[in-house]
DNA sequence: CAGTCATGATACATTAATGTCTCATTTGAG
DNA sequence: CTCAAATGAGACATTAATGTATCATGACTG
């Protein structure tokens, strides 16, 4: 149901803030193949943007997880088989590392949201004996999140195609992980 | 050598930008404790100051790594401590990662030659034996780069020491990257 | 086909950031 | 202490980015 243009516009605006932190919403238009003034009508302006970007971006990681995540055996399992889907959005996971808006309530508030979801079915992931007992939760959960970049950044550098990038991602992860050498 | 207000302008920017990469001169010059005016007489204009920058943070991660790494036993014991080193510098290393500075030549040059050492380096390691044969490099070369920035992320969200945070990176990575779950 | 609607292009206004300058004050070296 | 250099504060000019308004055009709908 959501407009198309704003669909390209959001689209573009992930690709554009994930190179360049710093550019300008005249970047973005062009980016996304439109005018200045279209962008501005649908967003009242930067600030709107980014809101929408960070809802989305959150929107867009859980319904991802959730499909891809649907029919696994086991929490280890869907981390592994979200793993797969997450590398496709790490623009968005940047996004909202990058940019800071904790001072969005709603934003925070879905943002906190996702993150203790996370953190729980880590959590899970722990129970079923796939984590060192010396090991965090927290940092199981940033681990994941920066082989999920580092996945994408694999990709995007063309040293290694989607699937041989997250493949690698759940060797590193798991073994890493299980933390015995 | 170096002039004392550059480095806490340029300390002050590093901690600045790291948590926000849109942050403007005036808070960069705040954050340094010094009028703005005289961010200006020692660096043109921004620009200036992301080039030092950039040329900083490259030198600083040699220089830490060099002297850590100094009695290492092995290239795999280097890694091991310089990982101690590099997450004291992470907000260097976000900071190479963010900001787009390929149009400058000098800065683009330094970080090849770096990226060009460290992978090097990498593959020393892999004839030591520490790294699975299904591992490009580059992959081991970015999964090192992740675990600083993920321990650095634990020491700031004040969920681990900082030795307690290299600790981790290095059994995950170790452990990770060996590959035998 | 007629009418409406979104769009691109453009001009324009406003605001934020940057860059320059001056001057009184402070700092530090000799 | 004295002087020179560096600084902070502020005024000011310039530029870049943002936001708003208008208008002609092309697409889609009824």
């Amino acid at each position: 149901m959501t407009d198309k243009t704003e669909t390209a516009i959001l689209n573009a605006a992930f690709a554009t803030f994930a190179a360049k932190p710093t550019a300008t919403l005249a970047e973005v238009a062009t980016a996304a193949g439109i005018g200045r003034a279209t962008l501005h009508r649908h967003f009242k302006g930067r600030e709107d943007l980014m809101t929408a970007l960070a809802l989305k971006a959150i929107k867009d990681i859980d319904t991802a997880f959730d499909k891809a995540t649907r029919d696994a055996e086991s929490y280890t399992d869907a981390m592994r088989l979200g793993l797969d889907a997450m590398v496709a959005l790490a623009d968005r996971q940047t996004f909202l590392e990058t940019e800071p808006l904790e001072h969005v309530p709603e934003v925070a508030k879905e943002y906190e949201r996702q993150r203790e979801e996370l953190t729980a079915a880590m959590e899970e992931v722990r129970k079923e004996g796939s984590i060192a007992a010396n090991i965090p939760t927290a940092w199981a959960v940033k681990t994941y999140e920066a082989m999920t970049y580092t996945a994408w950044s694999m990709v995007k550098d063309g040293e290694a195609t989607p699937k041989q990038a997250s493949a690698l991602a759940w060797q590193t992860l798991s073994s890493g992980l299980a933390g015995d050498t």
